[in-house]
DNA sequence: ACAAAAGTGTTGAGAGTACACCCATGC
DNA sequence: GCATGGGTGTACTCTCAACACTTTTGT
């Protein structure tokens, strides 16, 4: 950091917020329809531009907020994209974050700059505008990478959960089959979650015991070292 | 993703550069000595403004050759810090970056906007301008965290290295002793390190051999699950 | 000859993984 | 009564961690 002197042209600068759910068995993310040109018609990361007051991170809240109506989520700062060709209409550089919510959330309403707003399934998307499908690519890389050493997984579901869904919203992320015994006790013995003394019936077969998550757990894995 | 419309206030931004080495047995860092307002006097990271023309990589790699004259070496966004008061003189956005450099480079030279450019000793810093003293901590917990999932380590050494001399860094930048024999043969099956035939002599004891990274490694390690 | 540093294997403990059946409930 | 889904234990394998001596070379 820097001279006194203060360069005149300078970047705009954006937040992109990638918002993931899960819903019936499948990961998606909500994107908008852009109104305005460049890009107008074409599918985007919900975003806009950083307001002289406020931090980024309040940026990115106000965004989530007024894409979704949604507060108090899990929501992470992921990268800061800047290629000069970006943005056809000048130099913008965006901070990427990504948010994790629950499926029973309110269902977003199109701000103005968006034409619509709508959730979309994660392995089938449309062509989205500027560098956004990188930015999702991205998104999604590091919610995997999350998950397999921190306690990220609660955030997309509802405060109480079964094992079974927990297990569920795993599988789906990761995109593999989990053995349900070796998650069962991993979990548990990590202790991260707490029987609520509830029960989810209703269904077909047993009453599954309801979990929540520990808020006083500290859930960060070391990772195995390799060197060394 | 954004209106058509541009604000007219836009917030500066900038790069900083967190540079380590390693020498003498010391995880070291370059700072500057601010030579303008505000923090004059004060030391800092290296850093500068981002240029209209250039991506973000490109301006931290030139900040880093303007610092130092070095280029080609390991360089990774790390955080963009942007809390409306961090910079006295109004909205400064900051894209930190961190380098990791071989001690056998140039000495740093101090650009225009510096007093003085120095290395520092990791555990005694001096005060730092702005909320560097944030930004370095964060570069340091990084580098610990890729240290132990990633062949990050070769950077810090010279091309030609010693098993004993990749050990000595892991344990400086870890702060904690290794076993040589476990280092040694993890090192090895990991298949990221191959023999020169080369020895390194001179010193009193045996010749040892030198090895140099294997560029064609991939050298990300799975961590180990604890959800599941 | 002595000090410094390089190199080299084995064992025990703990974690990870694979695997199948019984029972409660709703229809 | 039957289909659905919840819940439970064990054995094997592999990885990780702890640990000491011999040999080479420079002074």
């Amino acid at each position: 950091m820097t001279t006194g002197y203060f360069p005149p042209d300078r970047p705009a600068l954006t937040v992109d917020v990638v918002i993931f759910r899960l819903r019936e068995g499948q990961l998606e993310t909500l994107l908008i329809r852009r109104a305005a040109l460049p890009y107008k018609g074409r599918w985007a990361i919900p975003g806009g531009f950083v307001r002289a007051d406020e931090s980024l991170d309040a940026a990115a809240r106000r965004e989530l907020l007024e894409e979704t109506g949604i507060k108090d989520v899990f929501l992470e700062q992921l990268y800061t994209f800047g290629d000069p060709r970006r943005d056809p209409r000048g130099r913008v550089v965006t901070v990427a974050y990504f948010a994790l919510i629950t499926a029973a959330q309110p269902p977003p309403h199109a701000g103005d700059d968006a034409a619509e707003a709508r959730w979309h399934t994660m392995p089938s998307l449309p062509e989205l505008a500027f560098d956004h499908k990188q930015i999702l690519a991205y998104a999604l890389r590091r919610l995997r990478y999350k998950l397999e050493y921190t306690a990220v997984g609660f955030e997309l579901l509802s405060d109480e959960f079964t094992l079974a869904e927990l297990q569920a919203a795993y599988e789906i992320i990761l995109d593999e089959p989990l053995d349900k015994r070796n998650f069962r006790r991993r979990l548990l013995e990590a202790n991260v979650i707490e029987e609520t003394g509830k029960y989810r019936s209703g269904q077909v077969g047993p009453r599954a015991q309801l979990y929540r998550y520990r808020t006083d757990a500290v859930a960060e894995v070391k990772a195995r070292r390799l060197f060394p």
